[in-house]
DNA sequence: AAACCGGGCAACCGCAATAAC
DNA sequence: AGTTATTGCGGTTGCCCGGTT
């Protein structure tokens, strides 16, 4: 177990805030062609002004072709629930159990929605209390109150009412991706759509001017692969607030 | 119509764990 | 075996937006 903290990046020449159209274009299309074995070179390899940090953040919470936007739906919120009994905190833990949904979004809708939810019932029931202690008897504790299959080990979700789940094919090919994104150069993008909304972020040239000399040359053809990709985003209730 | 307020969410911070040397 | 680099995780912050006054 190794000790000391390196500082993750220098801050004062690292860009912070909400994320652009055009860093999250840059940040898909370099994670398709190289993957993302090392986040603290790739936004320097990218092109990017972003601590590595904050790439892995973003692809991880948000550009993931597998992550499920949307709605909780009521199966998943009760999975939460019941898995937060059993883990406390442990919101990565949680999310390995809830395909498709990244932990940063269940700690979200826990502390929005679930928490209040429960305090409301919690004299109801004695299952739902927020302050379980789950270090003790986690086990025990587990099988009472989660009977709940928690072996979505794949992508069949809890989910029934997202738009992903929605589209089986879409589904389909996102579990696809998923096995094949940790892998440099065999992500695919599956979206066929029509990449019009593209046209401006065409016009602002900077994955071009990126300093991501290397794969400046692989041009246009995986590049709209991309765009499909980051236009079937864009389609997604929610990311229409982030993108315009 | 403007100001205020609170909810919801994305992103940041810093520590812990792990890998690499 | 010790040190350093990197990643992962959970807590927290701050911005945006819609609702209310």
């Amino acid at each position: 177990m190794g000790k000391g903290r390196a500082p993750c990046c220098d801050k004062t020449k690292v860009k912070r805030g909400q994320w652009s159209t055009e860093e999250d274009l840059k940040l898909i299309t370099f994670i398709q062609k190289f993957g993302h074995e090392n986040w603290r070179s790739l936004p320097k390899k990218s092109g990017l002004l972003r601590c590595g940090k904050s790439c892995r953040l973003r692809w991880i919470n948000y550009l993931r072709p597998d992550v499920k936007r949307g709605n909780f739906t009521p199966e998943e919120e009760e999975t939460i629930i019941k898995l937060h009994q059993n883990y406390g905190n442990k919101w990565s833990k949680i999310a390995s159990k809830l395909p498709g949904r990244t932990d940063n979004e269940i700690k979200n809708v826990w502390h929005t929605h679930l928490k209040k939810r429960l305090v409301q019932s919690s004299k109801t029931s004695p299952c739902s209390s927020d302050s379980v202690s789950f270090e003790k008897d986690e086990k025990s504790q587990a099988e009472d109150c989660l009977n709940i299959k928690t072996s979505q080990d794949s992508t069949t979700s809890v989910s029934s009412g997202s738009k992903q789940e929605n589209d089986p094919s879409i589904g389909l090919l996102l579990s696809d991706i998923i096995q094949e994104v940790d892998k440099p150069d065999l992500l695919e993008i599956p979206f066929d759509s029509d990449p019009d909304i593209w046209s401006s972020v065409d016009s602002s040239n900077s994955v071009h001017q990126s300093g991501a000399n290397e794969f400046r040359a692989e041009e246009e053809s995986d590049e709209d692969e991309v765009k499909k990709w980051f236009n079937h985003l864009e389609n997604e209730p929610y990311r229409l607030m982030m993108i315009h």
